[in-house]
Parts: structure tokens; sequence; C-alpha cells
DNA sequence: TCACTAAATAGCCAAATAGTTATCCTTGCA
DNA sequence: TGCAAGGATAACTATTTGGCTATTTAGTGA
């Protein structure tokens, strides 16, 4: 079965949403638990704007769920999926590297 | 365990591989077998030169093999698990569809 | 040697986007 | 009411990159 050009518009959008340094390490902070933005922000080395630009995208994308409490907002992993995959790019990553470097994210 | 950021930018790269319509269209038309650079430029609707560049992108993050006999290069899928990880993307868009569409790499 | 074909590359342009700073909601509280 | 704090958004810039056309490189056969 063949994907139409619009499915796989939609599939390389998802896959976008995992393109990108920032948004993995996001998701990578949010492996042991549900974070305020202020705690990602606290965490990594980018402005607030740029962290809530990028939770919107991966938001959309329903990579992350959003949980409000008063003005703070939780971000939360909305599928596992996320680290199955992540997991098998490092899994390819580390095969095809000369020297043995083990990923795991 | 968490990855510096020169390795998040390592799985970013090879997420980025799979991000994009046209770079899906040719692992979709690899998946039955390999094939020659014009047999894949006969089957997609993009330039021969686009294809050319895209097959290097795939080739480069070792997603895809080479094979060359006479003039023709032959490509393959150089990793199958390109198409679990189609098939992870996907089940997570049929999952969150709200009319089922059942995408199926 | 010359012509022909397959594929790769160069050079260019337009669109997409990660990042920034500045500003704007909201909510909670004095 | 006022104000401070947490997040979201706006506007802008710089970079990346998908696509094109044109050209180049490399085999093959007459």
């Amino acid at each position: 079965m063949k994907l139409d050009p619009q499915q796989l518009a939609r599939v390389a959008s998802l896959f976008r949403a995992f393109a990108e340094p920032t948004r993995l390490a996001i998701l990578q902070e949010l492996k042991s638990s549900e974070l305020t933005v202020s705690e990602i922000v606290d965490r990594l080395t980018t402005s607030q704007a740029n962290i809530s630009k990028q939770l919107k995208l991966l938001h959309d994308a329903g990579v992350v769920s959003r949980r409000k409490s008063g003005t703070t907002v939780f971000y939360a992993i909305a599928d596992s999926m996320v680290f199955e995959l992540c997991r098998m790019v490092c899994d390819k990553l580390n095969r095809d590297a000369v020297k043995p470097a083990k990923l795991r994210f």
C-alpha cells in the first residue's frame, strides 16, 4: 500500500518534530517526569520564548501533553512511542558507528 | 543517561532524513526492490537532479545503499529499521486520527 | 574519437524555521 | 486595584534546504 502525497506529508511532519536537537533535549528532560515550562528553561540553555515555541510544536504534533494549574503549565510525554522511536534511531547510530559510542536516549 | 548536544545533533540528523515527503516517497519505492536512479525518477514527479540530491542525503545518513553497475547506479534500503520507524509513526498517526485513516508505510 | 546515456554536481532562488528580544495575556495575591 | 510571575505570542534575522536549470563527469558502443 502506498501513501499519497498528503499522507507522506503527515508522516514527514511527525518525523520533523524529532528532527531538532532542542526538541530532543526537551523530550529527554521529560523522560523522567512531567515538568513546567520554567523547569525546562532552567535545565536547558535557550530562551523561554524558544522553549514555549518548541513545546507548542511538539504539542501540535501530539508528542507532548499539556496540563495547566494556576499560572503554571506542565508538559509531559504524550505517547511512549517517543522513546521507542529514539531508541531505534540510537541503535542504528550505534550499529553504524565505527567506534562504539553507545548512544541511549 | 542523557545525550550531550553533539549526540542529540546526530540523532536529530537521522530523524531529519525521514522528515521530507520526497525522501519518504523514495524509500517507499525502494520498499519492494532496489531501483536505479532513472527508475525512481520515472516513478516520482520531481527532477533527476533532485532525486540524486535526496539519494545522496539518504546515503550519507546510512539509510540507503548504493551499487554501481556500468553507468547505472542501484539504490536499496540499507537498514530495515526504516520500515519499523515508518510503521511506528504511521501507527501513531492512526491512533491520533479522529477518523480512522489506516496509514501504512 | 565521437556521440549517447546515466548520474552527479554547481549555482541559484524561495520557502521554512530555529533563535532572538520585546511585548502581551493570565492568574494569584497583597 | 495593582502588580508580579509564568507562559505565550509577535516581529524580526540568519540559516538551512528543497527545488529548479544548466553543466559536468563517467561509462558504453559505433
